[in-house]
DNA sequence: ATCGCAATACGTACCGGTTAGTAACATGAC
DNA sequence: GTCATGTTACTAACCGGTACGTATTGCGAT
């Protein structure tokens, strides 16, 4: 019942393909001892049910949200059955957990390659970062943060996914904070929080009507961070 | 099918005391040609069971969000019977709409009076808007504007509760825009809509955890609008 | 005044569909 | 033979919504 709950303990360095950090597993291997070598099923063609699984949930929570979306339609979707759901996830909670732990690991590599470039400047990565998302926001379909959606669905604090998804904001204003040190502000703190109020903002403008704030986002954040760094 | 969307109209110069601006009845006089006085029964202490059901969704809906509560809890608290809310909303769906209502109505008293006290210059208003929200942010049962929230909640976009959050935030852009106008910003649009994403932001961050960003907000806030307003 | 009657406001009891979750067994690949 | 998966069928709870019966009230006709 204590299944792991941080999202990826600190940000990953580069975020591997997703096929990894399954962790939700029903059975997982309760004892480990020697470095068993995670025996993969399936040799030839890589795993299928419980990976479609999650491909299926995470696209139908994603877009309709996780209370919208019954276990019937994600199987469908999946294009397996019920209890393959139940052999590799305990609960439909349990599944929304995995989802928001595939959501944090796909954030990490959009935040810190955004566009698929890198920057080794802080404050050029925040504005690319900001830019790639403003302009995501303002098109049509846009359902802003799944973890930040998923806090609004779940109010109650255990609530596993509601419990990545916080674990997931608390190193992320930690990255912010960092980002804003390294730019020189004057009070890192206040940039970072800044920038994530920003940020958060445009998440959810972002899904309540194209045409939004978002527009003007990426002007925000150069006046902020301008007006935060030391001027001489 | 078509009922009332827009929230209030615009944003409305005092705000009723809520107990007007029902306009969700489901058997709305449908022909009333002459200038029929309205006759109200129940003479004494107008309806009741409507009224109790409209306080009881509107607490519920907002703490644990709309699609987690069912009809059955909502008429349980009100002390009234599932029929009665039928009688007086069409669906569950109308309800939600109406408790936006509400909420929309309390929101514009809390927006225009912050803290129960009026301001004359635009930028003491906002910057008391600020402070009031984001202390209750940080607080703990905080769980944001329940608008924002239906958003997320109803992807869709012909929900009628989302129609009523969506028309009210359209609404809300346009009035920090106003202010900004008249804060002397050299340009409106931006500083207004940077307020508004700094807005929402505290609504978002503030349920994700106390100790959020939250507490930054007003520094922020003043560090947006000084470096948005003409210098000289 | 008071009878009759309709409108009002509410409750009891129920319905049909959907939901998360499970049990038992079959099959096909390695 | 064992491991992942499919098949079928089931449950128990819940959910939005409704058919129907019943007090109370106001009011016009008698």
């Amino acid at each position: 019942m204590k299944k792991a709950v941080e999202p990826s303990a600190e940000r990953p360095a580069k975020a591997f393909s997703s096929e990894v950090a399954t962790g939700s597993r029903k059975e997982n291997a309760s004892k480990q001892e020697s470095g068993a070598p995670f025996r993969s099923h399936r040799n030839g063609k890589g795993p299928r049910a419980a990976d479609r699984i999650r491909a299926s949930a995470s696209e139908l929570f994603y877009r309709e949200g996780i209370r919208a979306v019954g276990v019937d339609e994600v199987v469908e979707r999946a294009g397996v059955t019920k209890p393959s759901l139940y052999r590799s996830f305990a609960s439909k909670d349990d599944l929304a957990a995995a989802y928001m732990r595939d959501y944090d690991l796909d954030f990490w590599e959009k935040f810190e390659n955004p566009g698929g470039k890198s920057y080794s400047d802080p404050r050029e990565h925040v504005l690319a970062y900001i830019r790639v998302l403003s302009t995501r926001a303002v098109r049509k379909g846009y359902r802003g943060c799944g973890l930040s959606n998923a806090t609004v669905e779940y109010p109650s604090r255990d609530n596993p996914a509601r419990q990545v998804a916080e674990a997931h904001k608390k190193v992320f204003r930690k990255r912010l904070r960092e980002l804003a040190s390294s730019m020189g502000a004057r009070h890192p703190a206040v940039l970072g929080d800044a920038l994530l109020l920003l940020i958060e903002g445009i998440y959810v403008t972002g899904q309540q009507s194209e045409e939004g704030p978002a527009q003007s986002a990426l002007t925000v954040a150069k006046l902020l961070i301008d007006a935060s760094v030391a001027k001489a």
